[in-house]
Formats: structure tokens, C-alpha cells, sequence
DNA sequence: CGAGGAGTTGAGCACGGTCAAGGATTGTGG
DNA sequence: CCACAATCCTTGACCGTGCTCAACTCCTCG
């Protein structure tokens, strides 16, 4: 049933058609569904939603970086997800009907596309498999949230900072030779609040991450070398 | 729509039944239910399931304690979940028909209700609303999940070991005069696996707590004075 | 009785928090 | 164009926390 393109759908000609979550729908949903369609663009630093912000429907990331961070009533923040390109955002929200517990802005510059909540809701009450789709990636969440746990129970914080690198990497390094290289779409105090430390603790994280001679960083330019390897370092 | 008590319904006499996940459904449904529905008792230590095992249903804590862990390659393990009474386990499997990713074993004598897995699907298909309650679940282990990730990037390892200690005395405690006193349902090492630290520093941890005088720990006895305040402790 | 598991305690050390100072970069206004 | 502020990032010193290794106690079970 997947069309691998579908030019009456609104997500007809995105790249993750096959995977989204409004597909297959009803022929007559469709037109619900491009009813509430709406696209976004967003500059690196501008928000899509605000915490306790009311829900105004379910978000898909089309291109860009986005995060979603919550803020604590002391003033600092944690950076609970960062959601890469096909992944829905704002479904805890849509699904519970109530405020956004986290804020989402723009790493980089980012394209969003929006189903309305009403026609979402419409959609979603005529079609059984879309709640479904939705369902599971609410078990993606809980999936990565468990790694997440696990990481921080189980690994240094060096190799997750690592791991962090190497993940943006895939997504936003461009190759020179045998490095990848690409400015790093987070600030120190981003990274900071994904693997819970101080910015100082980044910084010299860095220090001793550039030791092992994989990779150099200088303010947001990062660079890798990336020598096809299956030889894990063996960073504490 | 929801009842207080419905004896025809297979979870009609439980005390959860009015926020169950299997109530309302159609009435043809709740003969499928029954068909599905078993009971059963657990020792403390035994396993409800294992790591890897495939999904045979979706299960429900009718009472007791089950802590739900994650085996790692190292030998390691951590302790994902404490499931309380009226919560729902294995659902991730159920719902994406993959193998469980957790071991699930009761801490303390304990009751699981399950409805088998060829049942449960059944009255999914037939009641999308069973799928919006099972789904409202996935998102309650959102909020838990990401509720740790914030406590432990922002609190210290005392601090969150005496909330784990609060939480439990809160389903497990018994009164004596100003005092609450439970036989501590986790050994050391769950501790440990829970909050991410070594054996070791479990001991060391209650042994800081104690100084402050609102806990007792001897072994796997417990007790903590319990003056009603809302002063909370300022514990660092 | 011995074996093994659970829990505690100590010594030494690495890591990361805190506070403080200073460097680098960027944008604004004169 | 320069001066200045603001922000971001780095580095150093000091110290508390927790990891590792090791020894020892207590308890249960065979």
C-alpha cells in the first residue's frame, strides 16, 4: 500500500513519504490531511513552540536539526532530544492534549511541515493505522530515552560527547578527503546540557577527545578523520 | 462510560478497573477479554519474562512490585523501571511484535494480569480506543523516562537514592507511631543499577543520608521519620 | 564446617563541579 | 573605522564525589 511517491498527498514528494506516519490514509482523508498541511521554514535559533505552549498539532521535521529542551524552574535547561529530519515532534502534547512540556527551536536553519491539530485529530479518528504509526514512535522515543539512560549509567562522559560528534557527523559532515568536517550545530552549553555536565566539562572533554587524534575542534568547526575502520577506539 | 465495578468484565472487581486500559470496550469485546485474561502469582525473584523472550501479551501489575532490566553485553545491567500496581508492562513488544527488551521480575510476592497477545490484538483491532488509552501509557513512560534523564543530569546521586527510598515507602511503608518502616524491596546492587553508581557507593550514599537523620538503613530494614512538613530538605 | 552472596569500609586516584580570570569573536553605536 | 559590550569559549586551582581494588563481616545454605 506505501506509494513510493504521491503527488495528491501533501507528503507526496518528501523523502521520508514511505515512513510518514499520515501514510496510507483513506482517499478521502487525504484532502483533510492537506487541508491542515502546512510547511515551515525556521532560522538557525527560532522556535517552532514554546514550553506550555498549547498544542497546535503534530510537527514533522522535513530538513534541519531541531531541539527540544525543557527549562527548569532554576533557571537551567536540559536538552532532552535533538530530532533529526522524518522524525515527528509534539505528538505528547497532541496525543495527551495538553501544554508542550519542552520548547523546539532550530539548530540550523530547518524546514517543519505542521498537520493542524483539528484535521489531525479528524485524520487520526478515521484512520486506526495512523494512531498506530503514531504508537510507534512513541516507542521510538522511549527506545532512544532508554539508550539514553543506559549511556549515561554506563559510559564516560568523554565517549558519549563522542558519540554525539560522530551522530552529527553522519548527518551534517561533508567530506574532504579522508575528513569529514562541519560546523557544529550546538553551542558548548548545548552539549552541555545533553550529556548533563558544565560547559567548563566540555571544554576540556574536548581537550582530551582531540588527544585520541580522531577529532580536531576548533569553536564550531569540527573535523574527523574518517578512515573506514571497524576498530572501535577504546576510550574509557 | 466507565464504571466503578463490572463483574462481567474480567478486570471488573480490580482496583484499577476504572483507569484500565481494557475498559470501555464493545461488549462483544469483553467476552474476547475474558477468553484472554489469566492470573497470575509471583514469588519475589520469580521472572514474569526474559530478556529476548517474544511477546505473549500485555501484562498489568495487580499488585506487587516488578522491576524491569536490561542485561548488557559487558554483564552489566540497569534497572529501567519499577512497575507499581495498576501500570502496564511489555507493551513496547506487544505493540511492535518484537522480542521484549527487558527482563521482567517481581521484587516482592506480586500479581500480574495478561491478556494474551492473539486476544489483546483482537480487541485493539475492535476498540481504537484501547489503543489511544495504550498509547496514553507509552507517553506516561515518556514522561518518566525523560522526569530521570532531568533528575539525573540536575540532582545528586543522595538526593535521587532518597527519593527512591520516599517513593517506596510511600507504596510499601507501615506506620509505627511517627515512623514509616518497609523491608526494602531492592538489594544494594538494584540500587545501584537504578540510580548508576557502584555497590559500593550505595553504601556510602546511605550512609550520608542517614546522617541527616530523616532515614534508618540496617540491611534491608528501613525507617524514615515521617512528620507531616513541607519543609524539603536541603540536600545538596 | 566451608562456600558463597550481600553488604561495609578504607586507600588512592580520576573526573567533574565551582569559582575566577582571561581570550576570542561578533555585533552595535559613535 | 574604532571602541565597547556581550557572548562564547578556554584554562587554572581547589576540592568533593565516586570508581577501583582490596579486605573484612555477616548471614544463609549445603
Amino acid at each position: 500500500m506505501p506509494d513510493q511517491s504521491n503527488s495528491s498527498h501533501p507528503c507526496g514528494n518528501c523523502a521520508f513519504y514511505r515512513d510518514s506516519i499520515w501514510q496510507p490514509v483513506s482517499s478521502s482523508c487525504v484532502s483533510v490531511l492537506s487541508r491542515g498541511f502546512s510547511r515551515r521554514d525556521l532560522i538557525a535559533g527560532q522556535s517552532l513552540y514554546y514550553q506550555d505552549d498549547d498544542n497546535r498539532g503534530v510537527f514533522c521535521v522535513s530538513k534541519g536539526l531541531i531541539a527540544l529542551r525543557t527549562q527548569h524552574h532554576d533557571g537551567t535547561s536540559t536538552l532532552m532530544r535533538l530530532a533529526y529530519p522524518g522524525e515527528i515532534i509534539g505528538f505528547r502534547s497532541f496525543l495527551e492534549s495538553r501544554p508542550h512540556r519542552t520548547e523546539a527551536r532550530a539548530l540550523v536553519g530547518s524546514r517543519v511541515c505542521t498537520v493542524a491539530q483539528r484535521d489531525a485529530r479528524h485524520v487520526v479518528q478515521g484512520n486506526p493505522s495512523v494512531l498506530t504509526r503514531l504508537a510507534s514512535r512513541c516507542i521510538k522515543e522511549i527506545d532512544r530515552n532508554h539508550e539514553r539512560i543506559i549511556a549515561a549509567a554506563t559510559t564516560s562522559n568523554k565517549q558519549r560527547l563522542s558519540d554525539i560528534l560522530l551522530r552529527l557527523m553522519e548527518t551534517h559532515g561533508e567530506r574532504t578527503g579522508q575528513f569529514l568536517h562541519m560546523q557544529l550545530p550546538l553551542s558548548r552549553s548545548d552539549l552541555a546540557d545533553l550529556i548533563g555536565v558544565q560547559t567548563e566539562t566540555v571544554s576540556r572533554l574536548f581537550t582530551r577527545i582531540q588527544a585520541d587524534g580522531i577529532f580536531r575542534v576548533s569553536g564550531r568547526e569540527v573535523q574527523m578523520l574518517s578512515v573506514p575502520s571497524n576498530k572501535k577506539s577504546a576510550n574509557m
